[in-house]
RNA sequence: GUCCCGUUCGUCUAGUGGCUAGGACUCCAGAUUCUCAUUCUGGCAACAGGAGUUCAAUUCUCCUACGGGAUACCA
């Protein structure tokens, strides 16, 4: 059974990076009718942020992104690590450290100026049994570390990467227990992994190159490691990894800023795999159906926001109109624009999603349905012009109730012997306030008779 | 610095030892006999460079360049 997790760190908002390993997680989870986990790695007290857990959550059911499991919280689990990694110190795989930071601060420094590897100088990997016990004794702050092997090369079967092999002699000791009592990365999340059963660990490309120490850990363990699964990284528009100072990335930000949950998961679904086909439109049930590793890239994927607004505007007006209509309500609110005529509203809607691409702008392209319209110096000149009046006057007298629109509009034309920009655009400036919109029968179909007639009539000299 | 990963239109990508290197977004042009939007049609635009293997390399190998990642008591 293949049992996946998702394993964020609550230090922010979930961001589109991650949203796209979590959508992978779940796709592979689904696709091969497993289990998809939502694991909480807050090992870190200097950087947790309060909420980001429940933002992490939400805006996974948002996108509909339901886990099977969790969320378990890893720092519930502090007994569970230290007991480890004190048999990784019993068994000889790991050992107590006592250097100080500004020990390591130093060493690291020298190490940069002689333009050689940056690595912990392995102090402590052979202090006496004494000394350990007579620090230990005196209450010095420690921290547990991994004693890396110096004599094999690790060999990472990765599933989009293939075969990579990393020397061991490069690898640093890596602090498994800090002197906080909290274990790292490394060791909570072989451990949970483990006792999880995790099968697949999907992450991002970053985690790469600490895998041979995550392998390791399974070894000194007894362990069998499981599927290693690492992903292309998630790029802005200069190339490298997306972080906060390029704005805000998080998902959250994205449904504010209107974009539909669908349209989203689509497009970051693309970021990195492809069906193989050149459907491009698909929900995330068709993900789940076609997913496999076989199709993720291995190369970093910029992140286009002109691709997603197009297809935000694809999603946008494939739906029905009375959902359409029901999601964008708020806004109107928000904007204090009466929408109660409820026949009304739903052709506004009808004609506003063509020119949508986002969802807030809505009330910019519909308001005019609704305000007063105000004109500029040139527009009321064209309003005043004597052919303009003709039209409109003739619109007043003979627009009824009972009139088809369309053919109306035809024949006043013929009969006013008016027509194209001449008669189009003022007729639109004084229905629609600008002389670029949608057909006039349409306004008319909108506006109703009476409206029409009104805002004919404010115009009349 | 060191190690690891990567490199097809500006961007997301398909693809193959021999093709006019395909699609999508953007942009441009045309059509939908008023405009805008939608929609449709067409166009611009790419195999990082150099060696090697081969009858033939964008495709395989090596090197270089460039980009990214890691190098923490962060994940």
């Amino acid at each position: 059974m293949v049992r996946v997790r998702f394993a964020p760190s609550p230090t922010g908002k979930l961001h589109l990076g991650g949203l796209r390993t979590a959508l992978y997680d779940y796709a592979y989870a689904k696709n091969q009718g497993g289990k998809f986990i939502l694991r909480i790695e807050d090992t870190d007290q200097n950087r947790f942020v309060e909420g980001a857990t429940d933002n992490l959550v939400n805006s996974l059911k948002v996108m509909g992104l339901n886990f099977d499991e969790g969320p378990t919280f890893q720092s519930q689990r502090l007994e569970i690590y230290k007991k480890y990694a004190l048999q990784l110190i019993e068994q000889g795989d790991a050992y107590y450290c006592f250097c100080t930071k500004q020990e390591l601060d130093l060493a690291r420094q020298r190490q940069k100026e002689l333009k050689l590897p940056t690595k912990y100088p392995e102090t402590c990997r052979n202090l006496s049994q004494e000394d350990v016990a007579q620090k230990l004794a005196s209450g010095t702050p420690y921290v547990i570390r991994l004693a890396m092997p110096r004599d094999r090369d690790f060999i990472i079967f990765d599933k989009v990467r293939g075969k990579v092999k990393i020397d061991s002699s490069l690898l640093d000791d890596q602090v498994i227990l800090k002197s906080d009592g909290f274990p790292t990365y490394h060791l909570a999340a072989v451990v949970d992994d483990h006792l999880m059963e995790i099968t697949h660990v999907i992450r991002g490309e970053e985690w790469l190159y600490s895998t041979p120490k995550h392998i390791h850990l399974y070894d000194c363990l007894g362990w069998k490691p499981p599927t290693w699964v690492h992903l292309p990284l998630i790029l802005n528009e200069n190339k490298a990894k997306l972080s906060k100072r390029d704005g805000d990335f998080s998902v959250e930000a994205y449904l504010e800023k209107g974009y539909l949950p669908e349209a989203i998961i689509n497009f970051v679904a693309l970021l990195g795999w492809n069906p193989k086909t050149e459907k491009e439109i698909f929900d995330l049930q068709y993900l789940c159906d076609k997913f496999s590793f076989k199709a993720v890239n291995k190369a970093g994927a910029v992140f286009d926001e002109c691709k997603l607004e197009w297809m935000n505007g694809q999603y946008i007006r494939k739906m029905p109109i009375s959902d359409l209509a029901e999601k964008l309500k708020k806004y109107f609110v928000a904007a204090k624009i009466d929408i109660s005529n409820e026949k009304k509203y739903l052709k506004v809607i009808d004609v506003a999603k063509d020119y949508l691409v986002r969802l807030p702008q809505v009330v910019e392209y519909s308001q005019m349905f609704y305000q007063e319209l105000e004109f500029s110096g040139d527009d009321l000149e064209l309003l005043h012009s004597e052919e303009s009046q003709t039209v409109f006057k003739y619109y007043l007298e003979n627009l009824q109730e009972v009139t088809e629109y369309e053919q109306f509009v035809k024949s006043a034309s013929a009969h006013l012997g008016v027509k194209g920009k001449a008669y189009f655009f003022p007729l639109r400036l004084a229905l629609f306030g600008n002389s670029s919109g949608p057909n006039i029968p349409v306004l008319l179909d909108i506006l109703g008779v009476e409206e029409t007639k009104n805002r004919l009539k404010s115009v009349l000299l």
